[in-house]
DNA sequence: TGAATTTTGGTACTAAAGTATGAATCGATT
DNA sequence: AATCGATTCATACTTTAGTACCAAAATTCA
């Protein structure tokens, strides 16, 4: 739903309630078997709780607009083809580790590593380990 | 203030706002001058203001801790002894540009931007570029 | 003005990064 | 069993990155 329908939706619902509040009290007052308190206290309440799904809708959209996502795509990794490997492979990139240095965490040859990450360059269509975490962090395929 | 103070001054709150309105409307159920219909149309709008007003209230505390502040670090710059030219060739590393690139964007040749960036790397106690950009973003050097 | 710092650039070198190509191995799928 | 994708590794090569050392302008500042 749109935010403009919410929000008229939002008010529209106020007016309602209030017109229908000023009639049921409109009505009680003539009615003795109601109490007229009873009839008010019931309408404080409505209207209270009312006030506060109001206020609570009010901020909920500004916090999501705030909140910051960073949750890896993982059907953008899948749509891109990188395999897991790869994916490892980016991750330490992107943590400042030399070919060499990724090589021996991952306990294989710096061939392999170069390999991956040529393989990673084309998959994410840059020139540079530099662009390649940029473009990681981009796509969210990496935190 | 604590949270759970403002909590119980808030219910206090809700609770006086009823026993005034009641109090007020059957008293003025009784006073010809004041139509009832008046007296509770402010009672409504009162009551709703108030719910939308603590409704804000109980989220606002949540997009405080959110807010996530980035700005540079002056003081750490000087303190490092960057220049305003190395800060500029750190700035054009993070964005994914080439030694050659980064000459060519700031009209200096590549040895130029080489010594800025051996440079770069013994203030900021790093080995290689990626840890540059790094440690540019952990110190607020660069955004 | 003189001194210090910044900016610039060169040469020469070493190290690391990246490309291209081919190939062996392994696990899962068909 | 044959195929496919992923992983592994090698060789050979080109390019970029980075170091060391030096030095001339340009700027800033006392």
């Amino acid at each position: 739903m749109s935010p403009l329908l919410k929000t008229v939706l939002r008010f529209g619902l106020i007016i309602l309630a209030l017109l229908i509040l000023f009639q049921l009290t409109n009505a009680s007052l003539f009615i003795p078997s109601i109490s007229a308190d009873f009839v008010i206290g019931i309408a404080a309440i409505v209207l209270l709780a009312l006030g506060i799904y109001l206020g609570k809708g009010i901020k909920k959209e500004k916090i999501v607009e705030v909140k910051p996502i960073s949750i890896i795509d993982e059907k953008r990794i899948l749509s891109l083809g990188i395999s897991p490997r790869e994916l490892e492979v980016l991750q330490l990139i992107s943590e400042g580790l030399s070919n060499q240095e990724i090589a021996e965490r991952l306990f294989v040859s710096e061939s392999t590593i170069k390999t991956h990450i040529s393989n990673l360059f084309v998959k994410l269509d840059v020139k540079r380990r530099t662009q390649a975490v940029i473009r990681g962090k981009e796509w969210r395929i990496i935190p």
